[in-house]
DNA sequence: TTGAAAGCGCTAACAC
DNA sequence: GTGTTAGCGCTTTCAA
């Protein structure tokens, strides 16, 4: 093993030590084409004693292929993103491709900053959370010449492909589950993120479906930054303080739904008696409250698997036409313990 | 713009579209060198119109120079390591370097093959977590010829640079401040990882302190897999069966501590006088329980940031030669409401 | 089964 | 200020 590299190693430097063309070695390193089982092991022996590492760089540059995935994200704090990732990885695990991940902190500017950069090294496709993005995005995407998976949102037109969920049908749904159970009196509290498109639907699907029922949300509140659970807490008490009146609070998260939920536990608030609760998205981290928070599953890791997924088969040699791009998920509803109305 | 690009556009593309050499393009796309205005807004003009991305495949294969910096850690799952990143990310954000991140799940054999894949492109450097690697990682490691940096962990001797703390401090100063408050028949909770060497430092430190008070653990329990929340809830309803003289839960990170917390004052125990609890991390998420739990900050934050800025220092023409490469951060210590024991 | 030549798209180094 | 030349370290292609 080489122990001082300065300069890194060449497949040259393999060549010289083992004396077979720089060309067979590649080969040897790539398992592609057929050579002697005696030269073959020479080289990996050689390769190996020197600790040989490939330049992909020049390997990606004169094959014109280049095994990344760009998969771009608004964040990681979000535990939604991860287990996407998730996803992606477990499809791609045993596949030459590989993801590169970057992170967008929902700016449409970051955005299109970190799509630049990535498609500057010439990924073999991109997966991209939303179907919102500057035109500058739209253009880059559409003229990358590479498969694209838009993902986690599916009300909207895609530059390509398309995965994930109706967030405007599943804030709908909650609407019409909470009506069912003889709700009327409906807060709303939510992250103040303009910019994030996925929450901005659901609270739009939701009041839609509430206004069907001649109902409109009493009251709302925004919040941003610091921990969810504890700003669940506060904005709840502040809410009830200020509306009494509400037998309903649907958050635009679990995270929030949670420190509500635990506010209310304290508070001995009779759940989902006097005030039925439910958040958004299925974390798994959660269970383990108290009560069960009802919520809709957002289908995270199966969203990462199905893009992942077209992007492999376009990669292959001979894609599998039928392999359909626009794939809608739909989100179940749990009530936990929180939304089934105990009847008067 | 260019709205059917099937050959990505090259150089020679733009040099073509705006009359000037392709060197001066570069050099206009680079700010390198002196182009006068004129030819410098020309070339821009043409770039953009026709929507041409670089090339860093050959960019760097011809400069020898890649802005990549290499980031291995374990998991995605586990905030801890979202939040290195983030740290990173902030002293990388103004700079040409770009993080790309590699995860391991806790599998040596893994971190060998990620760390060979990112090697292969020749990054500025690595930022990767812990300090136990088989020995083939280590070997890559200091023949890379690129800066080094371990994270997470002090307790051990690193190829290159080192940032993080010590776990075994830790777990010791967790075992002075329990006893100092009078606990003495005490319980451990934490995951079935043999692979997670900086959980096991702590747990060792921890023994550790006990011992020299003359004290020894009296029951534990490992879990793997799950919810951390509900783990803890039931692990606790489990010990506590087992071993009802435990006076103090010390856990391995905060959610099972907080699944403990739950499930106890569910059951009305008093917290902290007849069982105190501790966990470890300090994770922000966790603010908003019903009761602040005891817990150590780990220090994510200031170890991606110092990372980064001792990779950040050696790409630099002239590196400060004063910037430390073996950092030990100190975490501290937050009684919460679970550790201080009123006085009988 | 193996090797030699050419070139991937860009930039360092040097001319002009 | 701008252009020319010669590679970077590999793989493709074709010849042996």
């Amino acid at each position: 093993m080489n122990t001082a590299a300065k300069r890194p190693l060449t497949l040259r430097d393999v060549s010289d030590a083992c004396g077979v063309s720089e060309m067979t070695v590649s080969r040897v390193l790539r398992n592609r084409g057929d050579v002697s089982e005696a030269t073959r092991s020479k080289v990996l022996a050689a390769a190996k004693e020197l600790g040989y590492v490939p330049n992909q760089i020049a390997g990606s540059l004169a094959s014109q292929r280049v095994n990344l995935v760009a998969v771009i994200i608004p964040s990681l704090s979000n535990m939604v993103f991860p287990e996407v990732l998730n996803g992606i990885n477990q499809v791609l695990e045993d596949t030459p491709l590989q993801p590169v991940v970057g992170v967008t902190d929902y700016l449409p500017e970051k955005e299109e900053r970190v799509l630049y950069e990535m498609l500057s090294w010439r990924p073999s496709g991109v997966i991209i959370a939303g179907l919102e993005h500057s035109d500058a995005t739209r253009a880059m995407l559409s003229n990358a010449g590479i498969p694209v998976v838009e993902i986690m949102d599916t009300d909207g037109k895609p530059v390509d492909a398309m995965v994930g969920i109706s967030h405007r049908r599943a804030g709908r749904e909650m609407a019409a589950a909470i009506l069912k159970e003889g709700y009327e009196h409906i807060g709303f509290m939510g992250t103040k993120m303009p910019l994030d498109h996925r929450a901005r639907k659901r609270f739009e699907g939701f009041t839609e479906g509430l206004a069907k029922a001649g109902i409109e949300i009493e009251d709302r509140a925004f919040y941003s930054g610091g921990s969810a659970l504890a700003k669940g807490r506060e904005m709840t008490q502040e809410m009830l303080e200020r509306s009494p009146d509400l037998d309903f609070l649907y958050y635009s998260n679990d995270m929030i739904g949670a420190g509500g939920l635990l506010y209310l536990l304290d508070q001995g608030v009779d759940i989902p008696g006097q005030i039925g609760l439910a958040g958004f998205n299925g974390v798994e981290l959660l269970q383990g409250l108290p009560r069960q928070l009802a919520t809709m599953d957002a289908c995270r890791i199966e969203i990462g698997q199905a893009a992942a997924k077209i992007i492999l088969n376009q990669t292959m040699d001979t894609p599998d036409p039928d392999l359909p791009n626009q794939v809608t998920l739909t989100p179940t509803l749990s009530f936990g313990d929180t939304l089934r109305r105990r009847r008067r």
